[in-house]
DNA sequence: ATTACTGTACCGTCTGGACGGTAATGTCAA
DNA sequence: TTGACATTACCGTCCAGACGGTACAGTAAT
């Protein structure tokens, strides 16, 4: 996503895509469909994309990035106060859901097509536990915190969001004091 | 599971498609593989299930039967003392866990096939964070207690679990201790 | 001439499921 | 007791459709 304009090719194709994981499944993403609902025909996806495999790594490699990018904004906005990183977790969080982000199911998708396709995302999960540990004076507070965003993020992409509005204010504010005091 | 002896074909069936699930991803779960794997012919597996969605709905209905059979068991242990429930919940996982489970990708087969088969599955969840809430004499934290314990269950699933056996134990005592004072 | 496609035709493979058997195990009347 | 029939639990084959991917000729813009 460059920025405003005509989206690229290959950007409209990963969103097509996402799209479709959710709602279709994410089993059921054909490289004709995505080719259709992206506006191309099916040459010219596979111009961009080579197999379909390489378009969902793509699109777990634009999430990373995506989360990446946020980590370090909110980061530099904390200074480098001994809980900067979980807490700045705990914001990103609060505002994918406030921009109500549609869950991942792109992520979910690779995961289907073949388990190895998350292999970066396990490293990038493992490095930044890493991260949030040595930033914590707390540690087990701090796991509990990021255990209970992962499960936040978790549940909407096996379609199993059960809390309503309230529940998920409630926990944010929570989570939030928690990050704060670690 | 009708005790020891042979195991009837409708669990053999069962128990290879969860073990396929998690050998050759969510997605790839054939009834070729599943009768081949459960040493029974592709006719016989059509006769116990008669089709692919009614056996991933008897898979998600088993995973739920034996967590509210755990629960229940559980939470009679414990009277009813106001942290029951959420008590109980961080119990069956450390059970789990001892016993080192696969994770349950049969959910995620059932979910690839058709997102609806989870719907059981999230009026239990539903249900179950109902009866925490209302047994708690601090709601907040029971429901990150409850969340940390959705995003442990749930990462293996992703296969992305990432904790070290270390941090595994941290989190379970913190967990307790929180569930305790809830 | 190169880039970034379009459009169509096609191939091989995989998969769910339908279908027609069949052997073993009752069930029941004569 | 026995023969007739019914049910259960399965086997093995076949098929239509979907899907990933290839091939290739054409085109419009740069």
């Amino acid at each position: 996503m460059t920025g405003p304009g005509r989206p690229s090719s290959r950007d409209r194709i990963m969103a097509a895509a996402v799209e479709l994981a959710n709602e279709v499944g994410p089993g059921h993403v054909s490289l004709d469909a995505v080719a259709q609902r992206a506006g191309i025909s099916k040459g010219g996806l596979l111009y961009n994309f080579p197999s379909k495999a390489k378009l969902l790594e793509a699109i777990v490699a634009y999430h990373l990035d995506k989360f990446e990018e946020h980590l370090l904004d909110k980061t530099k906005d904390k200074g480098d106060k001994a809980n900067s990183v979980i807490s700045a977790c705990v914001d990103i969080y609060e505002v994918d859901c406030k921009k109500d982000m549609p869950p991942a199911s792109g992520i979910l998708a690779a995961l289907v097509e073949n388990p190895n396709l998350l292999l970066p995302a396990r490293g990038f999960s493992r490095r930044l536990i890493d991260r949030i540990r040595s930033n914590s004076s707390n540690e087990a507070s701090a796991l509990v915190v990021y255990m209970a965003l992962e499960g936040l993020r978790c549940l909407p992409l096996l379609d199993m969001d059960v809390l309503s509005g309230e529940e998920r204010r409630l926990l944010i504010e929570e989570l939030r004091r928690m990050a704060d005091v670690t």
